[in-house]
DNA sequence: TAGTGGTCTAGACCACCAT
DNA sequence: TGGTGGTCTAGACCACTAC
């Protein structure tokens, strides 16, 4: 019963060994590494391809796989805002600013796939890190699917709430990220000067089987907050 | 000579086979897709890959693959503005502003891993879609490495221009992107009032082996461009 | 329980890089 | 030319879903 598969456990070893290298030092070939390990070299290339994928080396071919530099940041993937502060070694603090159940309404309809009577609850929350204003947050949520969701305590990560009260796994997100003139109403809440501008992130949050689950518009403070992420070409 | 891996002919295969099909459609079993195409069940597995990444279908394990709904955008990828205009629907225009070589400075040296003294050619644009601003670009490249580009027309795409007289390919990039208060300047290029807010886009352009080959600031005007993707969690 | 995707093996040949 | 990563095969067992 190993719970973890030998490629993770694999690419956590090849994590460790090369933390400390410096840039551009080469790894052992994908044939030692299998025979080191005991393992076949197909498992190998799935431990490395995650590790390519996060950033962390690079391979060319024909001559080796290598440590990549420095780098800012890894790929995007999925977090809540309580695990994106830990990670900036930020620590999260929320203030509810609105909890209701509401009608859903043309947009959050398209949105959620339901209808526009639909019930959904709103969630508004002012997130702070390390006591400042980051981001003013409003969830929209079908409804059926979060029975008693507003007696629970809703200052915490909504997605842990939604995972072990709901059995809600959130896989995967849709977004869109613009930036936007702040209106009076949010450069007050976000602690800026009125007419500034913001960082605004729309993202409806799939289950396992890409059915909507959440709907999120979040604002950023735009000289708190910026989105790092390293990108590669497809077709070389 | 079949130039084209079997993973990448079987993808567009299963791309052209699932393009018209309603969300949720079942795709047909690994196990069947592989005796059908007469390949093994891990080349259908790599194809497979590849539409996941891509948002194109998603798995269910002991369930089965099926047809993701309809996808607001694929996950990010490298592009060009060219393409990425192109991508849109619109007609890319160049106006080259500035086009000269200068002194590194520090902040450029950081960022392209050479010295503040070496020399770097900067070449600012304003990029036009359909007509009218979309962004303001501002390119910085080692000058050793593009010997002649400013003799060149940089009108076009500077990443082809690259690939073709330098051989230079950008295979990955680092990106930063936040929102920024547009100075009057660039508030006047992009023909948008003073005040305004942009989208920010920072990228350094790294070669296959992650060696810096350019650095470029790109401010969008925020009423015309957003980026748009899809993110996965990792550890589900 | 039958069938699915998830993982893994032990080979093999090819394309490419360095020398 | 020898060694690297890139691709592919034909099996196998496991974890999970649906019934």
């Amino acid at each position: 019963m190993a719970r973890t598969a030998k490629h993770e456990e694999l690419r956590l070893a090849l994590l460790a060994e090369t933390a400390g290298a410096p840039p551009h030092t080469p790894l052992p070939t994908e044939r030692e590494i299998a025979a080191r390990h005991g393992v076949s070299r197909n498992t190998v290339r799935q431990a490395m391809d995650a590790l390519v994928a996060a950033g962390s080396v690079y391979r060319v071919q024909g001559a080796g796989t290598f440590v990549s530099p420095a780098v800012v940041s890894k790929s995007l993937t999925l977090t809540s805002f309580t695990e994106d502060m830990h990670a900036r070694g930020l620590e999260p603090v929320t203030r509810v600013l609105a909890a209701e159940t509401v009608r859903a309404g043309r947009r959050m309809a398209e949105l959620l796939e339901t209808t526009p009577d639909a019930e959904v609850v709103r969630v508004c929350r002012l997130r702070l890190a390390d006591g400042s204003p980051m981001c003013l947050e409003n969830v929209h949520l079908p409804a059926h699917r979060v029975p008693g969701l507003l007696d629970a305590d809703l200052t915490g990560s909504l997605y842990d709430l939604l995972a072990e009260r709901h059995q809600l796994l959130i896989r995967s997100a849709r977004q869109i990220v613009r930036a936007a003139d702040l209106d009076d109403t949010e450069a007050a809440l976000l602690g800026v000067a009125p007419g500034g501008s913001g960082l605004r992130v729309e993202r409806v949050g799939l289950d396992h089987r890409e059915t909507p689950v959440e709907a999120t518009t979040t604002t950023y403070r735009a000289d708190r907050y910026d989105i790092r992420f390293t990108v590669r070409r497809t077709q070389p």
